[in-house]
DNA sequence: CAGCTTATAGCAAACGTTTGCCAAAAACCG
DNA sequence: CGGTTTTTGGCAAACGTTTGCTATAAGCTG
C-alpha cells in the first residue's frame, strides 16, 4: 500500500480510503490511485483489514459430520445455493464439520471465538459447547437450516415436513390405502419426528389407528440411505399382511427399497405405492418414476443467507424466528389406488 | 491475551509462546497459562496471528461454476474427502466458484493475492487471470484434481480415464459388440477428450473403424447430466441401424438414457448394453443395475491434499507432476453379449 | 561459593490495514 | 477580496498477535 501511495503521490491513508471508502476521496486522485494499484498488481491484505476492522468476511456452514454429503441428496444443493447467495453479499463460505468428538467442537469454537468467521449457518441439532465456551453465546449471528432450532433461540429456516407428509398420507388414504409402511431415518431426529408425526396426524384424521403403520429403519443415519432401503425390504418381506403404501423419508432409501422389493416379484404401484422425501432429480428416471416431496432447498438456502446477513447488519430481525418454506409434492407413477 | 498474561502473572510474550510454541516455555508456567486462558475463555485471534506470521490456514477449492455440484455425483464426494484430509492437517476449506465472468476471476485472485488463503485445489481447466495478476504466478501452491493440468506446470491428480474407457470398450468388443453409441459430456473438455480417445483406441486395436461409434451429446455440461441422457435417447431413436452398446460419460446421463429407451420397448442388456462413468451408488439400484466405472474420488482427494500440504511445507516435490489413481470397473447386469 | 552455561521470561518492534482527528486547500459567499 | 464553509489529504494510533534480542534466574562445575 505504501508503494501504491508513493507511486500515486499521495499518503497511505488516502489510498486506503480510495480503495475501501469510495466518496471520501476526490474522483481524480482516486483514478490515479487505482491506476497505480493496477500497475503494481496490488491487492489489499484481507487479514490486516480484518484485524483492523475486527470483522471477517467468512461465513461458516456447520455440517453434521456423520452426514455424508456425498450421499445425501440435499446437502450439495444447500451448499451450492448458500454459496451463491453469500458471494453476492461479498462473503465467502467455509465448511466446518461437527462430528461427535470434542476435537471438532473445539475446532468450530476456535473458528467462532478466534474472529475467523462472521456468522454461521448450522445444519446440525447440536450446538458446540466445551470448556464454558459455547457457540450460542459467541455473539456470532447464527441461523439454523433444515432443522427447527427456534427453541434454542436460533432463527430457523425449515420446510413444512409434517404438513407435507400428512398431506401425502391423506392422499394415499383417499386412494384407499389402509396399511402403511414407514421408512424412518435416524430415530428421534427432528425430521423423523416431524415426518412420522405427519403420518400419524393423517391416520388419526381418517379415524385409523396407529397400528396401521409399520415403522422400519431408524437405526442408521441418512448417510446410509441406500442401506436403510435394503434392510427395510427384508423387513417388508417378513410381514404377513403386507402394507399397500410406503412412505420413505429420503429418496435414497426409497430407491433401494423399490429395487429390492421389485426383485421379489412385487410391482409398483400395482402391489405397493411408494412416495419419498427430498425431490432429487433421479426420481424421475426410476422405474416406475417415483413420487417425491420436493424440498425447496434453493429457496431455503437463500432465505437462510438473507436472515444471516440481516442479523450481521443489525437490521432488526422483526421477522418470525421460524421461517417455513413449503415443500411440494411431485406426483409420479409410483402411486396408485390399492388393488382391491 | 493481555488479560491471560495478567491473570497468570507472566508477560504477554510468554503466553503467546506457551500457546503456540510448546517447549519454549516451562511446563509449570505453561499449565498456569492454560488454566488462565480456559478460565477467561480466551481464544487466540486467527487474523492477528495470520497477519503477523504472514500465513493463513485456509485452503480454497476452486470449482467450475457451471458445474452444478448438487447434480454432479462426484463433486460432493470430492469436497467431503478433501475437507476431511485438510482438517487433519489443521487447515480449513473455503469454497470458491470460478464462473465465466470476470467478477469471479477477480474474486479468486483477490483471495489468492490478499493473503486469505494458503493454497488451492482447482477443479477447473481455466486459471483465473486478469489485469496482469494470474493465479499461476501468485506464488500460491496449487494442485489440480480430476483434470490433468501438468502441462501448465500444476501437480495434477487424475484417474486413468482413457485407459479405463479403453478397457471397458475392449471388453464390449470381446463380447461381440460392433456398433457403439458414445454419450458425450461437454465437448473438448479434458474428460471428453480422454474418454472418447479411449473408445477410439479400443476400436483401432480391434481393427474397427471410427464409424462404428456414434457420438451423441457434447453441447451441455455435466450439470445437465439427466438432460443429456434424455436428448441422447431421442437421438438414438432416430438411428436406423441401432448400436448394441452404449458408453456414457456420467452415471446421470446413463440413468436417464436407460429410462427413456426402455420406454420405447428396448430392453437392457437384451437389446442394448450400457456402461457409464463415475461409480455413484445409485447405479446398483437401477433396473437393471448399471455397470459403471468407479472413480476413486476419496483417494484422489486425499492425494491432492497430501501434495498440496507437501508443497506448502516446501517438502521437495520430487514426485511426478502427474499422479494417476486407477478407476475400477464395477460390472453389473447392464452388460451382456449382443443378441445374435 | 564464584564463575560459568543454559533455560526461561520480558521488551518492543513489527505485520498491513483503517480511521479519528487535524491541517491544508479549495470552493463559496457577501 | 477577506471570511467562512466544505472538501480532501496526512499523521499517527490502533487492531492482537509473534519473535529477535536482551535480561534475568536457575543450574552446574570445580
Amino acid at each position: 500500500m505504501a508503494d501504491v501511495a508513493r507511486l500515486a503521490g499521495v499518503a497511505i491513508s488516502t489510498v486506503s480510503r480510495a480503495l475501501a471508502n469510495p466518496g471520501r476521496v476526490n474522483e481524480k486522485t482516486r483514478a490515479k490511485i487505482n491506476a497505480a494499484a493496477r500497475q503494481l498488481g496490488y491487492t489489499p491484505n484481507a487479514m490486516a483489514r480484518g484485524l483492523r476492522v475486527g470483522k471477517s468476511n467468512i461465513i461458516m456452514i456447520i455440517l453434521p459430520g456423520s452426514l455424508y454429503y456425498g450421499a445425501s441428496q440435499v446437502i450439495p444443493q444447500v451448499l451450492q445455493s448458500i454459496n451463491k447467495s453469500l458471494i453476492q453479499g461479498g462473503y465467502n463460505l467455509m465448511i466446518a464439520n461437527l462430528d461427535r468428538d470434542e476435537i471438532s467442537e473445539r475446532h468450530i469454537l476456535d473458528l467462532a471465538f478466534g474472529g475467523s468467521v462472521r456468522g454461521a449457518i448450522i445444519l446440525s441439532s447440536k450446538l458446540p459447547e466445551v470448556d464454558g465456551r459455547s457457540l450460542a453465546n459467541s455473539g456470532l449471528p447464527i441461523v439454523s437450516m433444515l432443522l427447527d432450532m427456534s427453541d434454542a433461540g436460533l432463527q430457523s429456516v425449515v420446510t413444512n415436513d409434517r404438513e407435507a407428509v400428512r398431506d401425502v398420507t391423506a392422499e394415499l388414504i383417499r386412494l384407499g390405502h389402509r396399511r402403511f409402511f414407514y421408512l424412518a431415518g435416524p430415530e428421534g431426529n427432528y425430521h423423523d419426528v416431524e415426518r412420522y408425526g405427519g403420518v400419524l396426524e393423517a391416520l388419526e384424521a381418517a379415524g385409523l389407528s396407529e397400528d396401521s403403520v409399520h415403522r422400519s429403519g431408524g437405526h442408521l443415519d441418512y448417510q446410509h440411505g441406500f442401506d436403510i432401503g435394503v434392510q427395510a425390504a427384508d423387513d417388508f418381506a417378513e410381514l404377513t399382511e403386507k402394507p399397500t403404501a410406503v412412505i420413505a423419508t429420503s429418496d435414497d432409501m426409497a430407491i433401494s427399497f423399490v429395487s429390492r422389493i421389485q426383485r421379489t416379484g412385487l410391482s409398483i404401484p400395482g402391489d405397493v405405492s411408494v412416495v419419498s422425501f427430498d425431490g432429487s432429480p433421479v426420481c424421475e428416471f426410476c422405474s416406475p418414476p417415483l413420487s417425491t416431496i420436493k424440498q425447496p432447498v434453493e429457496e431455503m438456502g437463500r432465505a437462510a443467507v438473507d436472515l444471516l446477513l440481516d442479523a450481521i447488519d443489525q437490521r432488526q430481525n422483526t421477522a418470525a424466528v421460524r421461517t417455513v418454506i413449503r415443500s411440494s409434492l411431485i406426483l409420479r407413477e409410483s402411486i396408485a389406488a390399492p388393488k382391491n
